[in-house]
DNA sequence: TTTGGTTGTTCATACGTATGCACAACTATT
DNA sequence: AATAGTTGTGCATACGTATGAACAACCAAA
């Protein structure tokens, strides 16, 4: 019941080596001797010695956890790609240690809260934490990674989708299929993905909107969820003009306009309307929807940010690094892919 | 860059105190002078000096993190439930180390691996640890929480939801709506919840079959997703008499079966099919799907875990708990409320 | 034999905190 | 004034590991 986890020192006296003989045993730069070497893993076997990860971390300086920190899980891509994340931690030895700073003002206090962890490294998907923050981290050895957001970029690596290119792809792929009264429709309260979307997309537009061939406009909808878009359907089909080509900066925005467009139109005209999505969760390619969406490679994403970790933990000093990942547009039925290409 | 953090020392010599009465008036039941302890504040926060975790959790035996062990977070009920577990956690002031055990044979390895954390509890929501695993971590003082499974129920505490109970109250609700030709959809590797509202939808119809009024048969579809539900609608379709009520044991299978149904079936004859789910994610409230399930409420079995991990380490020698919360049939369109109700 | 290098091991220490024990300074009781 | 109890603080130590320095044993070259 309380018996006492075994200890290096007590591999060593069952060995009959010394303890410093023992830790480096499980050091693979260390001289030691084969034979030792075997004598003490057998002994650490038969004790079922495990390496106390406090101990290490103290002498070390450093743990093996990583701060995943995150907000709006509720958000399916968020907590998609928080999954993502963890996979691609673990995989390298790590641990991930999660970090919700949902309906928090105060992420500045509950970021430095993780200083004290020795973390191997911090990375942010959600909440913005301010500039002192990020440099706290810095000074203290910690590397930072942001994902999806611009701050800090002389201090922290970072990793973001290509979010304007993302817009403009979507505007483009409206030009090809004809459409001309586009409208981009995005939570009003402003998330850096989406205003990044919303900007590339009526920059890309900007050109034709001086020829009066196509029309633009910008819509903002209560939050970034299903039910924001299921509300907001009203007020686009009641547009004067009624668009023909609709971008929405999150898949869930666009499938609860799908679905209130649904009763409130007949078929044929809901088909008239292109329907473009952003990020390409799970629920875009429910036949329901089958939403033509701009896919943020989450995989790929996660996987470079943890490699970005990993790189500046190998040199500390090297310049901070950006990266922009390319969206990739998926063809579905809410916008078909023109047949001349 | 490299600045030391602040150590509990560095703060004794600048309120000019000993490190023990640093330490102690960070411990709101020792006795110190308001006095000095002000003055320890004050030189605290000048330095920004925050405990070191690992410092700590050396000499108290224990850190303040909790392991959360869950697989497919691909499943967006799983998700969601890591979500509200990850809040709860937190919410008591301890820390969420995640670890995904998909895809893993080797889950008493993976498991073991947590041991050296010195973590204040383990919350086990997906795979089956070996009896051996259990109580390696109740004997290293480890508290272990089992959800939805029932494994070690000697060793654990144990936090279900009523499963066979929700398979009950699918039964009930079709009779009441006077279907009886029943089909409950599982996928066909056995997951502990699934078996068990499958086995509780069938026992309650065992009276009614004797009878010769009801019907009910057992159909398995590939996995527990939307993907399979789409593809298993063709094969329930074409069963001789027609079921005029299906029950699946989770609702992304339900809503891929409507999907397909949808395409397959005229309106009017879907409209006769009932059809529950279970869990009520949040898909299912969407409009195209509007699935009548079985709520699986939790907030409030997060909140109950966790409560059960503080229990254990406030009475580590009190008896193993188990806890069954009641499932809450939700009514919507595809399976209504019966007016006489 | 001396010198110098290599290999394998042990010794000693540091990491930063919590806490039992001792003790001093008061306060209250007799 | 003597005794007993209370309060506040410091001293010393333990937690379990990693690692620089010292050292012994051996081998090779001179």
């Amino acid at each position: 019941m309380n018996k006492r986890n075994a200890t290096s020192a007590d591999v060593a006296i069952l060995a009959g080596v010394s303890q410093s003989t023992v830790s480096r045993s499980f050091d693979p730069n260390s001289r030691i001797s084969e034979s030792t070497r075997q004598r003490v893993f057998a002994a650490a076997e038969q004790l079922g010695y495990q390496v106390n990860k406090a101990a290490q971390t103290m002498i070390k300086q450093r743990s093996d956890l990583v701060g995943l920190v995150t907000a709006g899980l509720e958000d399916p891509f968020r907590s998609e790609f928080l999954h993502k994340l963890i996979i691609e931690v673990q995989n390298c030895g790590l641990r991930p240690m999660v970090m919700d700073v949902s309906n928090r003002q105060t992420i500045d206090e509950d970021l430095q809260g993780l200083i004290q962890y020795q973390l191997s490294g911090v990375i942010i998907t959600s909440g913005t934490p301010s500039e002192n923050i990020g440099k706290a981290f810095i000074k203290h050895g910690t590397p930072v990674v942001l994902v999806n957001r611009t701050e800090h970029s002389d201090e922290a690596d970072i990793v973001n989708l290509d979010n304007e290119n993302a817009g403009a792809m979507a505007a483009e792929a409206f030009l090809k299929s004809g459409k001309t009264n586009l409208v981009v429709v995005r939570a009003k309260s402003p998330s850096f993905s989406s205003v990044m979307r919303a900007k590339g997309f009526l920059n890309y537009l900007h050109p034709y909107l001086d020829k009066g061939i196509v029309q633009a406009s910008e819509v903002f909808c209560e939050a970034g969820n299903y039910e924001s878009g299921y509300q907001i359907a009203t007020q686009i089909l009641a547009l004067k003009n009624r668009p023909d080509g609709l971008f929405f900066c999150m898949d869930h925005i666009a499938c609860g306009f799908l679905d209130a467009a649904k009763k409130q139109l007949s078929t044929s005209d809901l088909l008239s309307i292109g329907v473009i999505g952003c990020d390409d969760v799970a629920l875009a390619s429910y036949k329901s929807y089958d939403l033509t969406t701009l896919r943020q490679p989450s995989t790929t994403m996660a996987k470079a940010v943890v490699q970005t970790l990993l790189n500046r933990l190998k040199l500390p000093l090297s310049p901070p690094s950006k990266q922009a990942i390319a969206a990739k547009l998926i063809y579905r039925s809410t916008l078909t892919k023109p047949s001349r290409y």
